[in-house]
Parts: structure tokens; C-alpha cells; sequence
DNA sequence: GAGTGGTCTAGACCACTTT
DNA sequence: AAGTGGTCTAGACCACTCC
């Protein structure tokens, strides 16, 4: 065989999740019913089934069920919001401004977004945490994966949990590119912090359930009273 | 039951592997001597061995055989070395300067590194990048565990690999705390920069496989010519 | 050809959740 | 009690590596 079975499972799952035959939040068949219905053994589904919870495309408990991965804020957030306190809890951020607009995409962003987008919408937020500036995020995706987007403003604090709900795209992974900068002059208007000081700056890839990438993102973080935590193993 | 059988093997092959009956690079035995042994089915003791693969505690290759992991300077580069050129390639750093003393241990290490050690090596090594200075690393890990250690400079480029061939203590994984800063003014004395550069800081602990904390690391990057990259899935 | 890991099956029983 | 995922077994065959 060319592929294994347990990758055409996985496939075919991915598919209906995609087209909307198992809509996020419900519950699969058993592992019984997936394998009797594409003539595989129990095991079999059951290996597609483990993949896909290992990435986080669906939930399984036994007892219950398997079901698709809901993004919620706090999923979204532990997954995708890497920022702890000085005692290692993850920071949940204030909002603070929003802006949203419609522009042409610059050269960069056309190569590397889905679709090479000419027109994208870029959301520019900044964040508060405990009462103090914490971050300005740039968020650019294309205007044609998510009409209408501008409309839905304040935009929830989780960006991906409106992707998901709203727009039926799933951002299941991300990179970061992570430098140490200067605040600049502009932003450190905005936030109200002086321009020389040292910030984080995160520029994102994120990639959805079919590979694409959905989204660049700049953030500019102040790390006077967070850290960006990385596990590594 | 109160654990699984597969996590019963998978401790039994940790503790061989701690205790030097499986040594760094060599062969387990297969599935099925392996769970003969033991006295489970094949399938449970690939479930452990599989397990140990994600993990990188063990290697498997199809048709030779599953081997002990055994660090190499490239393998211990890629897990735990995260800084990119701009295109996105591996950096590989030239080393620079190099220094290991001995000394006591603040509160802070000694509450946080395994033993709770009054006595620690402290190894400041700088790196180069195409040239230019890249970076400032301080080790400090504790005496009990790496007896001689000064005695082996000028130590390789990948501590981790000396940890593991020399002292059978094997890093499995790692969290970094990231932070921006100012270079500061003794720390560019050293590398020859401006003080007031902004840096990446990174503060590292490091756990190995009997889930000690062997290392407390804190790495100053310039990020002009790198970023630090991180995947989130 | 012998030995290894990789895939797949069929069936059993356990642990947990819901009705 | 019925239905789910979680563990475990025994056995088959395939794909790959090495001798």
C-alpha cells in the first residue's frame, strides 16, 4: 500500500471537518461505527483518532466521546499566548485599543499569506496587564478568507476563536520569530512608554487545519513584568 | 490496574538506560524479546517504545533496529539551539572565549537546581556569527554532578553532548524564559558592543531524564542577524 | 534468509459517563 | 444497562536492512 490506512482515516476526518459534515463541538462516531463506515478494524480508526487528538483537532474522554476541538479563550490562550507572570502563570492581557482597516498587501505579505492576497485587513491591537502597557499587536490576514471582519468590531480578545466560529478556519499551529528591538517613537506614543525601551518582537506565521497561511503577526511585547516561556522537548 | 502495563515498561527501559544497561547508541532488544522478557505482548511493549520515540529517549528505524539516543553535536543543536538566519537555516555559532569556575551557589540556583548544591561550576562561554558577536551563555550546573569538569576545557561547543557521553546524564528537555534587554556595560566590554544594545535574554532550566534540574543557563543573544524561533503545535 | 520495525486485524476486558 | 474510549493480547503480513 501506498499510504497507510490510518492516514487515509486521518485524511478523510480532516475532510469532513473542513467541509462542515462534523462541525466543531460535536461529537464523532465511535471508533467502532468511523471504522465500520470506512471499512477499516476499530484499531485502525483508533490510530487516526490518536493522531488527530495528539494535534489537537479533536478532543477525546473516555466514557463520552471524541469530539472537535472547540477553540475557546482559554484553549486559544494556553496554546497561542506564550506570556507568564514572574511566577510562571500565564498573563491574561486587558484589551486596550482596537483598529481595524482595509489595505492593498505589501510584497511580503502577498508571498507569503494564502491566496496572495492583494487586499488584506489589518487589526492593530494594543493590551494592558495589570494596569500597565504590555503589548501592540499587527495582525494582517487577506480581506477574502474572512469578509466582512471589520463589521464584528470590538473584536473578541482571541482572534482565533472568531476564526473558528465565525469563519470556519482553524488555526491549528504557529511560528514565531522572536528579536530583541527598541520601541520606536510612533508606538511608544501609543502605549505611552518611552520610545528607547527595550521590547519583544514576535513575528507569526499562523497556519490553519488545511495548511495555509491565514495570518502574519507582529506583537510587541514589553517584558517588564512577563516572559515569553518556551518549552522545548 | 492501577498503571497501564506499557507504562510499566516504559519506566523498566528508563531505569535500564539511567542505570547504564542500555548505554547511549546501543540496540534494545526487538518487540518481542523485549515484551517476552518482561512478560507483555509485543504490541504493549511497542507502545512503550513508541512513547520513548516521541520523547527522543530512544530511536527507532525500520528493519535495523531501536537504539538508546545518543546527543550529537547536530541532534542537541537542532532540540535546543533555536536561533535562525534570516532565510531560516540552523545557526551554527563559531565559539568565542571560555571560562569555568567554581563557586558557591546563590539561593536562587540552589533552590532550583537538583540537590539543592552549596557548590556549582559557573561556565560563561561567548559565541561569533559570521564574524560577529552573537552571544554570552552562563551555565551554571552543580560540582556533585559533573565531577572534573574544568578539568575537560576547552569544553565542545554542545555542552549537552559532554553531559551525556561523560557523565550518563541525559537532557531530555528544557524551558526558556525570554525577556528583552539592554546589553549592559561589563557584558559589552566582552563582546565588543555598544551597551546600549538591546538583547534577547533567555533563562533556561534543563531537565534530564530522571527529572532533575541539571542546568540553569542564561543566554544573551544579539538578534540583528538571528531570531529565535518557536513552534507552536 | 533472518531479523527488525510498521501496519492491520479481531477479539477481549476494563474504566468511565450517561441514561 | 448501554455506549464510549483505554488497555492488552495473539497473530498475520509487509517493508526495510544486513549478512
Amino acid at each position: 500500500m501506498s499510504q497507510p490506512l490510518y492516514q487515509v482515516v486521518y485524511d478523510e476526518i480532516i475532510k469532513r471537518i473542513v467541509d462542515g459534515r462534523y462541525p466543531p463541538g460535536n461529537m464523532l462516531p465511535s471508533e467502532f461505527d468511523l471504522g465500520a463506515e470506512l471499512g477499516v478494524s476499530q484499531g485502525t480508526a483508533r490510530k487516526a483518532l490518536t493522531e488527530l487528538e495528539k494535534r489537537k483537532i479533536v478532543e477525546r474522554r473516555q466514557g463520552r466521546g471524541t469530539f472537535v476541538t472547540l477553540r475557546t479563550p482559554e484553549n486559544s490562550m494556553f496554546h497561542f499566548f506564550r506570556l507568564r507572570s514572574p511566577e510562571g502563570e500565564q498573563v491574561v492581557p486587558e484589551p486596550g485599543t482596537e483598529k481595524v482597516v482595509r489595505r492593498q498587501s505589501n510584497k511580503n505579505e502577498r508571498g507569503a499569506l494564502f491566496g496572495n492576497p492583494r487586499s488584506v485587513f489589518e487589526i492593530s491591537r494594543t493590551r494592558n496587564f495589570r494596569g500597565e502597557p504590555l503589548s501592540q499587536e499587527v495582525s494582517v490576514v487577506p480581506t477574502d478568507l474572512f469578509p466582512g471582519l471589520p463589521d464584528r468590531a470590538p473584536l473578541p480578545n482571541t482572534l482565533y476563536v472568531l476564526f473558528q466560529q465565525a469563519y470556519s478556519c482553524v488555526i491549528i499551529w504557529a511560528e514565531d520569530s522572536l528579536r530583541a528591538g527598541v520601541m520606536g517613537k510612533e508606538l511608544a506614543e501609543d502605549l505611552g512608554v518611552d520610545a528607547s525601551k527595550p521590547v519583544l518582537v514576535a513575528e507569526r506565521k499562523s497556519y490553519d487545519l488545511q495548511g495555509r497561511v491565514v495570518e502574519l503577526r507582529t506583537s510587541t511585547f514589553i517584558t517588564d513584568n512577563v516572559s515569553y516561556s518556551v518549552r522545548m522537548d
